[in-house]
DNA sequence: CCCTTTTTTTTCGAGCCTCGAAAAAAATAA
DNA sequence: TTATTTTTTTCGAGGCTCGAAAAAAAAGGG
């Protein structure tokens, strides 16, 4: 249906972007807001005291890097942290966290612990994340009333309405629907997001210069994943979290990848591929389902000091990587790449294969535009694009019900 | 920026979304209208009266497919022909058509000529193209100035705002700017399309049950296109066209393509690629320039006669239409696919393959999803998804200035 | 044939929203 | 202390959509 704008959807999108703009540029003034939005400051003056009525912002004292000048000084807003609490869960490979943020984006408590994901069942997994819950909010001396949203971020397939697990490679397990069971159990509205693409969510917020409207995120570890942002959305599938680069076909037929099909991208550039390779056994058995990141880095030892099976392992990873980026390139067009997790520690080894595999494609064509930026740790971005998501759902649901904001809807 | 709403944006956005109604359902009354954009009846009264009276709109007698009913009937509102001209113009391998249409999208002239791009200079094509505009005008008892917009489309990849032919099989110049050129020439504005996103845009426009969010349209030819629907928006790159399908890689280090590359899908699905193949030559051989759609329905017909060189070069290309499809499944998960163009002909000596290969990909789980429609001729796609394109400018710039559609953003 | 019923469309006043201009507030400079 | 500068708020005007009521235009019924 094609959708007429109502009179009242006026003032919920300016009120959305008002708070957007709060939550990005840090602590604007009234003034800052003008300039950035294009109301006027009468409208603005309006929409920040009702704002500051209602307790989601409140003026705050900046004084810093305030420049002393003369006239009435401008007084910046910012996010009242009391507004709202937050809560997001991370389910990676043997590790399981969860956080409780303020509606400022700070930090209120934060418990990590360890966990056989592979052996653990379907059971044991959602009562694992179901204490955890409990802990950490327990912790922050919040109930699950205070909760007003929750995100998820768990390696593997999530479902387009982002309320599912639907595949990992970290446990066998498939088809969890977390969010139907944690609304269940708790209450509070819960979404379950792919952990490349609240990488890539947090990359932007970090860098907005950098990682603005065109960038892919590349996930190299066991497994490689991908977040796309593309026109400035966050990409998905029609039916899933999509963007799965690692199981695009690198060679039909080829090397056996851990998801039963052969020639994936994955089964050339996973750790456990480069392993295999490495190691002298066929690229017909059955992967690691995971590679201690010590002997990742002995390896990229070995393939640094000379040339022999490991270089030639991590040159093969790099020329499916490169003919990948470079089929990826031939639809998109090329675009800046961050390449995050523990596979950063070997990518100089990569890098030159990478670079001559998209030079021998068509995706190759613009290769001033291809950068890549390294970033080893992926936990603390994958917590941010969390906690981001989360945030940015309250603001516009809760203090700006009715509307959501073009820009925020991939976000 | 993050921009506010001014509110005569509103009235400008309802206008639009009116507009946009009517160019889609024909001729909906005002209480159609109302369902169709949630607005009430005051304010589309207020509206559609307004564009009767700019001369946008018409009251138009329906009477036929009226249910005589109780009551006061409806009056169905249709767009006025008097109220734009438009201009479309395709250039194809070998051809040259231009087409005025009406604002209601009917067409007033049409001229389609015979020009042998190939060996044609860059300033010859863009006379013949000149020439072709103005005899056409002509015909139609139009002059330049009448003209509210033209869209150009081309064979190739154009940049990504629609203002030139970067790069085309049909013709060795590249880079010309056919947006510049003609609107210096005859001062109406123009846009430089892709021959297969205004197949895309016209398949929406014609079945929107079937074509709406997510769907694929595949060019088989000599060379292989493709246009990409995500979300209800045309999908094109960032700096060009985009969706250069036919050059994401099937084979590193395989089969030469007329690109001058190695390995692309077209370099084994392109009907010169297929001709090749089947006639025992090697594949590294440059690609003729063009193939005689007799002698690919010849081959087609060895292949379905017996198993030979003529069948195994269609399954090759199958495969690597399959696995490429795949592989852009794994990004964007299944979508239906409409084949359009010569390659229809012998769309069924390539199916099993394609299916087989699709089968051997992660985007092959939900082959459900994935439908192939065939649509042998693609000049009236094209011409379609052209006027469309044009028309729904003129909508939007004209008759609601200053604010643009989400909708339409990529249509 | 006239009156009632039904359905569509227009009219009208109320309630919001944004805007520009002017006023108020809060600082520095002289 | 007063003038100047800059930010923020206030206030009236104009515009838009909405709901309710009125008007318009048909068929149905006696």
């Amino acid at each position: 249906m094609i959708l007429g704008v109502r009179h009242d959807d006026l003032r919920k999108r300016n009120r959305a972007m008002v708070i957007a703009a709060v939550r990005r540029d840090g602590q604007p003034s009234r003034t800052d807001l003008v300039s950035r939005t294009g109301l006027s400051h009468s409208t603005i003056s309006a929409i920040s005291s009702d704002l500051i009525a209602e307790g989601v912002l409140r003026p705050v004292k900046s004084g810093e890097n305030e420049v002393v000048r003369r006239g009435r000084p401008q007084v910046s807003l910012g996010l009242e942290p009391k507004a709202a609490t937050v809560l997001t869960v991370v389910l990676l490979l043997n590790t399981l966290s969860a956080t409780v943020f303020d509606y400022a984006g700070e930090i209120v408590a934060q418990k990590r612990e360890r966990l056989s994901t592979l052996t653990a069942g379907r059971d044991e997994l959602v009562g694992a994340v179901t204490h955890m819950i409990e802990a950490v909010l327990q912790d922050a001396g919040r109930t699950p009333n205070d909760v007003m949203r929750m995100t998820m971020a768990v390696q593997g397939i999530t479902d387009s309405d982002a309320r599912a697990m639907l595949w990992t490679p970290i446990t066998p397990e498939s088809d969890i629907p977390f969010a139907d069971i944690l609304e269940r159990r708790f209450g509070f509205p819960v979404t379950v997001q792919n952990d490349c693409n609240m990488i890539a969510v947090a990359l932007r917020a970090r860098d907005p210069e950098r990682y603005r409207d065109n960038f892919v995120t590349l996930l190299l570890s066991n497994g490689i994943g991908m977040g796309l942002v593309l026109r400035g959305e966050l990409f998905t599938g029609a039916y899933s979290s999509g963007g799965e680069f690692g199981h695009m076909i690198h060679r039909p037929g080829g090397a056996l990848c851990r998801c039963g099909r052969h020639g994936c991208i994955e089964a050339y550039a996973g750790n456990y591929a480069i392993l295999r390779e490495a190691a002298g056994r066929s690229d017909q058995t059955v992967a690691d389902a995971d590679v201690d990141p010590q002997t990742m880095l002995e390896l990229a030892q070995d393939a640094r000091a000379a040339d022999g099976p490991a270089r030639a392992a991590f040159t093969r990873a790099g020329e499916a990587i490169g003919y990948g980026l470079g089929s990826l390139f031939a639809l998109i067009d090329p675009a800046p790449v961050a390449i995050v997790g523990p596979g950063t520690l070997a990518f100089d080894v990569m890098e030159p294969s990478i670079r001559e595999a998209i030079g021998q494609t068509a995706g190759g064509q613009h290769d001033a535009v291809i950068s890549f930026d390294l970033e080893a740790d992926e936990m603390p971005l994958i917590l941010e694009g969390c906690a981001r998501r989360a945030l940015e759902a309250v603001d516009n649901e809760l203090f700006a019900p009715g509307y959501i904001a073009t820009m925020q809807a991939g976000a």
